[in-house]
DNA sequence: GCGACAG
DNA sequence: ATCTTGTCGC
């Protein structure tokens, strides 16, 4: 995996958003997975009140969920936060993260949505076209779309709509919390996306790829060497 | 013109 | 996203 050049992400937002137009139309969404046995969590945080982007690149063993590579890579924040071209602040620096990985992950999931985007391509569908990976965005509020009741049981989920079609699925991860907004972000769909995040569901809101790339990228908790499906402790 | 608005 | 103490609850 080679680093985007800076200015192919440094654009005037009317570039962007024509960008995300042209690239939307190359996602997949059937299925085009190779057996999966690891399974990567991306976020990004920051630092000196958000002069600096800290990009956290987690990988775990599937099925055991068990973490066996961590990266954390620093660079000077180079946008600012605009809803909907949330892609352009946040990939650049998790594409230098990915850069140093010693594995390769057949399966991605990151923090942000996938096509749940006025045009389809959020932060974790513009990842997949780069990386050429599986990805399934894990976004813990909405961007677009709407949705009806939502049941109050684990597992439970209603369908993200827009415009007339289902861009992602609202999932209750964990009784008496916000609900997840899970879309499939390239080479996958939903359902297939939802069934992996349900799978990757600990006894915590966040599944544990994400919920482990959350912690590490902004500094909070200790980073086990062997997961546990939340059973560790935050300091 | 008036809201809404991932992280 | 981040700035932040204590506090309610399993």
């Amino acid at each position: 995996m080679s680093i985007t050049p800076l200015h192919e992400w440094n654009l005037a937002p009317a570039e962007a958003i024509a960008l995300q137009k042209q690239l939307a139309v190359r996602l997949e969404r059937e299925d085009r997975l190779d057996p999966v046995a690891r399974i990567a969590g991306v976020d990004i945080g920051f630092e000196e009140g958000g002069d600096i982007t800290r990009a956290a690149v987690v990988v775990l063993t599937w099925p055991e969920l068990t973490l066996v590579e961590q990266v954390v890579h620093r660079e000077p924040t180079r946008m600012p936060y605009v809803p909907g071209l949330l892609s352009f602040r946040e990939i650049p620096a998790a594409l230098a993260a990915f850069d140093r990985l010693a594995v390769r992950p057949e399966l991605v999931m990151v923090d942000g949505h996938g096509i749940a985007h006025p045009r389809r391509l959020g932060v974790a569908a513009h990842l997949g076209l780069w990386l050429d990976l599986p990805t399934i965005g894990v976004a813990k509020s909405r961007l677009c779309g709407r949705y009806g009741e939502l049941g109050e049981a684990r597992g439970d989920w209603t369908p993200l709509l827009d415009r007339g079609e289902t861009i992602g699925a609202v999932l209750r991860s964990r009784v008496g919390v916000k609900p997840l907004f899970i879309s499939p972000g390239h080479r996958l769909c939903l359902d297939t996306a939802l069934g992996w995040v349900v799978a990757c569901l600990g006894r915590t809101k966040l599944p544990e790829p994400t919920r482990l790339a959350d912690r590490l990228a902004s500094r909070r908790g200790t980073m086990p060497e062997t997961s546990s499906l939340g059973l560790d402790d935050i300091q």
